[in-house]
DNA sequence: TGCATAGCTGCGTATCCGCGCAGGTATTCA
DNA sequence: TGAATACCTGCGCGGATACGCAGCTATGCA
């Protein structure tokens, strides 16, 4: 039970096992990583108003984010670039008139706890 | 029907009733700042290294904590500080050890889902 | 073909944030 | 009482990032 990588094996501890306990918990750091990310597209409110939008009303063009958010067109297509590069949500294009939708599944539960 | 603003009464819209949908599914701007801010604690690697020890192994010592994460205690102190002030996590006193656990129900339905 | 609209991109800036370092406070024990 | 330990705080820096502005591309229509 040495969960305590080599470099940190000096330092002292209160409970030695728990300090076990919780590397177990927190678990890879891969894992980890990808779950801050996540966390961190929804942490700016106007990114989370055009997730919630998407999410809850289904497939919106660009313009209409940008009304319905206060958002002018070029902030909202740089979020959605964002977005759509973490593979958050995709784009269809209809002529000239592009609408995005939530696709990432993982995303679209932690939009349903708020 | 109008759930416009004003001042955007006046912007082009590909499907006007849709963006008035939208904006329904945004919602209030105040729960919209406190979830985007709740994202935000969520949103660094080592906070959420903290939070998911804290969260899956019970109440630790900040020492602890800094062995688990590979932080040193300042940079632990500083994360807690700001979960504390936001209400996430409490710390509780035995001797010159400060022990902290999750405090936020909310926080801690999220953490479940990682 | 010419014009208007939907959407995208690059750039510069201002801001915020996490961390390391040094030092301070409180509690325990010899 | 003095030393060691657990934790906290202030300061300064480096990095990341969200936004406004200007300009570009592509599609549709007269």
């Amino acid at each position: 039970m040495h969960l305590v990588p080599a470099d940190r094996a000096g330092r002292r501890t209160i409970d030695g096992h728990r300090v076990c306990d919780a590397i177990a918990a927190i678990g890879d750091t891969g894992r980890l990583r990808t779950w801050a990310d996540r966390f961190s597209l929804l942490a700016d409110a106007n990114r989370l108003a055009l997730l919630l939008a998407l999410h809850r009303t289904g497939p919106l063009a660009v313009s209409d984010l940008a009304v319905a958010t206060g958002m002018n067109d070029p902030a909202v297509s740089q979020a959605l670039r964002l977005l759509r590069a973490a593979g958050v949500v995709a784009g269809e294009k209809e002529g000239r008139v592009v609408r995005y939708r939530v696709v990432d599944p993982e995303v679209g539960a932690l939009l349903g706890h708020c």
